[in-house]
RNA sequence: GGAGGGGUGCCCGAGGGGUUAAAGGGGACGGACUGUAAAUCCGUUGGCGUGCGCCUACGUUGGUUCGAAUCCAACCCCCUCCA
């Protein structure tokens, strides 16, 4: 059982899959505040909730005192990090770059509070010293720590290598470049622990190793495990992609729902990693049974968005919900919305096409196979016929509610 | 550089001149059952107009054929073995 306060709620939560000694760790933990990192690549312009496991850790690294960093890989995202991945990334524009840079910031703001103490934590970028770096320089100073046996050894890259894809130089690269970050965050910041999902052992420990050897010095890893849900399934992709922590990319109602449909033996595991109730609270809740399980379900979906995006839009979530869904009132706000001309509805418009100019369905096809199968609503009553015109007269105010399915709604406004 | 194998729909994977918008599986979406869960079962799954049709699609570009994902040529890419 560690001893440092951080260690031990992190266990407890579930936070901790590998670490390299934990032991020493606890030992330098308990001392007094050290700083800690979690690289972020920018490879979308939104982190989506695959990523608030990290996310999560920092958050709590900062409740116990000590000082998070998120660094953003603006430099090693020119490269992209093969670990396990099918095939080779393709590599971004700048400008892209850039751009999720910005979006990546945004989102780590959402869920970890820096203040202007630097203290507190910070989020640095590996370009400002990767971009610098000269070829011969990195061999000499970095490349001489390497071995490529090692290397090959790793599973991430083993994986690569079995793979009919293979690697390139260029991919085999990154995990030298992450080390190089360890130490560089450990040289200007003090950073003594490298954090990250499990699939990031290798290019972690690599990192431990270089600090040792050119730094003398002894500094950790800790990994938290790569979530999937009970049945199997990859955290944080669904049907309509991913579920992105940006209001902007997913509607926080939309948010609120995917941690409501949470699966029944996941409720425990992700109250404790998701939320910030006492353990006992989570483990109550966990353990209701049959249907009463919703009732955590939704504590979850309310404390997880609370957490993402402020108290206000967290229960209206919630109480959007339970007029949809339990009382099957028809709510004049908080669905997602979207917004038409009004002259469609002055000419008359087939309600198939509303579903497709809302973004409930992707093409025409597409809408007129939900109707026929039974699955589309307007304003709560069942569609029957595809090609029904709609006028001004279906109106509710100004809006119109489609149904996608029994979970998917959408308020159209003219 | 030499020899062989291969590139099919979101993914995997059959198909080797017409009846193939392309078997099967996975995934996804919808429905039923439930507890807005899981499991199960049913349906759907290129686009556009829609009960007929039209267009686009089997690495790329040409060719042979009444007709090609299927045959031929060149090119690109991947894999394996050899150098």
């Amino acid at each position: 059982m560690p001893k440092s306060s951080f260690l031990q709620e992190a266990q407890a939560r579930g936070f901790v899959f590998q670490v390299t000694d934990i032991e020493a760790l606890d030992e330098v933990l308990n001392k007094g505040p050290i700083s800690a990192y979690i690289g972020f690549d920018p490879t979308a312009d939104s982190l989506h909730v695959g990523s608030m496991v990290q996310l999560m850790l920092l958050r709590l690294l900062q409740k116990h005192g000590h000082t998070p960093i998120a660094l953003l890989g603006g430099g090693t995202a020119q490269i992209g990090d093969p670990s396990f991945r099918e095939e080779a990334r393709s590599l971004m524009m700048q400008e892209q770059i850039d751009r999720n840079l910005q979006g990546i910031a945004k989102s780590i703001n959402q869920i970890i509070h820096f203040g202007s103490d630097a203290k507190q934590g910070i989020i640095a970028n590996n370009a400002d010293w990767l971009n610098q770096l000269s070829y011969i320089q990195l061999l000499r100073d970095v490349g001489v720590h390497f071995s490529v046996n090692r290397m090959l050894s790793f599973d991430s890259v083993r994986t690569r290598l079995e793979r009919e894809q293979g690697l390139s130089f260029l991919e085999f690269n990154y995990s030298i470049l992450q080390s190089y970050d360890f130490r560089e965050l450990y040289r200007r910041y003090g950073t003594v622990l490298q954090m990250g999902g499990s699939d990031q052992w290798g290019n972690i420990v690599s990192g431990v190793d270089l600090i040792r050897r050119t730094e003398s010095k002894q500094v950790f890893g800790l990994t938290a495990p790569l979530l999937t849900t009970s049945s199997g399934a990859k955290m944080g992709k669904t049907a309509k992609g991913a579920i992105w922590l940006s209001s902007e990319k997913l509607p926080v109602f939309d948010f609120w729902q995917f941690w409501r449909n949470t699966e029944d033996n996941d409720v425990g595991r992700f109250l404790k990693l998701f939320t910030e109730l006492p353990i006992e609270e989570c483990e109550r809740l966990a353990a209701l049974e049959g249907a009463e399980i919703n009732e955590a379900k939704k504590i979850l979906a309310t404390e997880v968005t609370r957490i993402c995006h402020g108290d206000e839009a967290a229960e209206a979530a919630q109480k959007t919900a339970q007029e949809t869904f339990e009382q099957g009132k028809l709510v004049e706000t908080g669905l997602p919305e979207c917004q038409l001309d009004k002259s469609l509805l002055n000419e008359g418009i087939p309600v198939f096409r509303l579903f497709v100019l809302s973004g409930m369905s992707a093409s025409n096809a597409e809408a007129r196979r939900l109707i026929r199968g039974g699955g589309a609503r307007l304003n709560d009553q069942k569609i029957e016929d595809e090609g029904q015109i709609i006028t001004p007269d279906h109106l509710n105010q100004d809006f119109l509610k489609l149904s996608a399915g029994r979970k998917n709604h959408m308020l159209v406004r003219f």
